[in-house]
DNA sequence: GTCTATATAGGGATAGAC
DNA sequence: GTCTATCCCTATATAGAC
């Protein structure tokens, strides 16, 4: 357990990375220092770059990892022919996601926060279009699919992102499962004819 | 029209926001320099800081604009008693709210961009709990209500700003009055009784 | 693998003329 | 009301020793 000499190596690179983390999504990335993670890893700046030769990297990992979870889902919307096919899959993918948040609640909010940050990565990736909200929003914007559904897959989006995101804290006694359980009954109703279409005495 | 010697006065300082808030969407907060709006406005540096004493305050002033109009909403739900009286009207606010964004969808999309750059300004504000976010998630906090409730009053809030904001760019082509429609019906299914609780042949 | 020391740039902000 | 000139600080990043 304890270190030996120079410290160990990949637990360096992890630590140095959960650090960013909470302090990215607490101060924001571009209001975080590389001197606020170094003296809080209780080393040196120049530590630092031996790990990731500039900032950016190390939230692009950070974002990688998203992205990596985030493809699974996107490749199987992408997978369904465009149109009805993939409206008839993605209540199915709501659920996926639901169940990835829980697990990935810091990283989605690490996201939400620092959404322009991420945005200046991204221009500067090479590929045109693997990042996963971009492929997403094309999909979105498919006339293939009724209006109604691509808003209504949206809306799924936001509902997600909302309650395990930005609003998390206000659930943060609440157990995951149970909250996840909620969410996948909003989903439900959101995948039902609308309300409007049906002959229900309200 | 043409202005006489110095520049207009008041009109000067609208266009500065005007520039100042899509640089801010565009490629955030941190990444605008004073410089770059004073070069799209064709004036120096020093001229802004006769209309606003710290960088800050333009952002400041973007924000305040958008807490006024949040206000409203969040007083009404203020005022009606905590609990069952706060679900009942929470559909119509949702409504209002959609109106709301319909009109400033741009406000809405710089505040998501950059969350953590007005969280900072947050922090500097005197007023411990005025800012609209906090004065919300203290009411989807509050256990007077069913968690049900908080869940969808939280998804609610979510479907509105990801179809306005995030996932805007996906919509641009419709109509923004057929677009609040869709997401009012959505609103509205999300009031109804869920499906697990009702004996609907699906 | 981590340090000290330093280079360098860019940004916010101010002083004072016009 | 706007400009020129300039200050100062902080942040990223590098060089090279240990």
């Amino acid at each position: 357990m304890a270190r030996p000499r120079g410290s160990d190596g990949a637990q360096t690179r992890e630590r140095i990375l959960a650090v960013a983390q909470e302090l990215f999504t607490r101060q924001g990335y571009d209001k975080t220092s590389l001197r606020d993670i170094a003296e809080r890893l209780d080393i040196t700046k120049a530590a630092l770059y031996y790990y990731f030769p500039r900032k950016e990297d190390i939230l692009l990992e950070l974002h990688l990892r998203l992205q990596t979870l985030g493809e699974t889902i996107i490749a199987e919307l992408e997978a369904a022919p465009d149109g009805a096919a993939r409206v008839a899959i993605w209540p199915r993918l709501a659920n996926e996601m639901i169940d990835f948040m829980v697990d990935n609640r810091e990283l989605l909010l690490l996201h939400n926060r620092n959404r322009s940050a991420f945005e200046s990565l991204e221009a500067a990736m090479v590929q045109g279009g693997r990042d996963v909200e971009v492929r997403f929003e094309r999909i979105l914007s498919s006339p293939a699919m009724a209006l109604r559904e691509r808003v209504r897959m949206a809306a799924m989006v936001g509902v997600i992102t909302e309650v395990f995101g930005e609003s998390a804290a206000a659930f943060e006694d609440v157990p995951p499962e149970e909250l996840a359980d909620l969410v996948r009954e909003v989903i439900a109703d959101l995948t039902r004819v609308p309300a409007s279409e049906l002959h229900v005495s309200d």
